[in-house]
DNA sequence: TTAATATCTATAGAAACTATAGATTTAAAT
DNA sequence: ATTTAAATCTATAGTTTCTATAGATATTAA
């Protein structure tokens, strides 16, 4: 049995996030020792890194919870579970797209401002520059 | 002159977020026509595009806050814009990192799961599963 | 001139946490 | 066995970054 602070320690979910956790009904409340703080059995560690990859992952806890509850009726075809993820999916590639591209803007202007005054610095410059962007705004 | 709707169209920035980013002070309050709507220069396409990819590389708006008064003060050392930038490219990187792991387990989801129940679903397993880990918990 | 659309302010709500306070429990050290 | 430090408990409030709504007013296109 863990303590909440071990769950948290191995899962990498805060102590507190772990309780809202609970209260959003993404996990169970699980078993308390006789002072009351909860002990949860080691399989808590896969649920909740199920969620926190989820989490990571971008999905709404909406939609984990969904995930989870399908989980749970393993009789049902999972259409709707593979629904999910390849929604997600197009999401999390643009994401990556974006965020590669301001990392190289980004890595090009930490190494490249040599400027020892704001005036000429890249920074600021290379953030309000649209050249990099293949966003159709 | 640029309406409201005109500026957020072309910065993607949505409407009531402007607002927002008004309240916030990271935009100036704007010129008003005479029925008191706001009316933008060209130059805060500029402002706010900044302040968008500056938000979409996880930029608080308190950092994007700090880097748009330092640019407003040419005479500084930029030390502290570059330092700004370094400290956020770090997390950037492990950022698309961790998506890009998760992105293949999805992928490899999306398309792998044929199993037409739950029980032998991917999608529910494999993000359960730490073995694409390389955090510590 | 009349619709349809866009804006305005002010306020409330949402999502996903995070922090605080004051009381209790547990674990470790004497 | 006692003490003390660290962890936990509940309940509640606060944070961040928006997003939605309502009711009033402006603007634009037909």
């Amino acid at each position: 049995m863990l303590s909440i602070g071990e769950l948290s320690r191995r899962t990498g979910v805060k102590v507190p996030t772990i309780r809202y956790y609970e209260q959003m009904q993404l996990i169970n409340a699980p078993e308390r020792s006789t002072g009351n703080q909860r002990r949860y059995f080691k399989a808590e560690l896969n649920r909740l890194s199920f969620i926190k990859h989820a989490r990571d992952l971008g999905l709404k806890i909406d939609d984990i919870r969904e995930l989870l509850t399908l989980s749970a009726h393993p009789e049902q075809p999972c259409a709707s579970a593979n629904q999910i993820a390849a929604n997600h999916l197009a999401s999390i590639r643009s994401r990556i797209a974006q965020l590669q591209r301001l990392e190289a803007e980004l890595a090009r202007m930490a190494e490249g401002c040599d400027a020892d005054c704001i005036g000429n610095c890249y920074v600021i410059e290379s953030l309000s520059n649209h050249s990099l962007c293949t966003e159709s705004h």
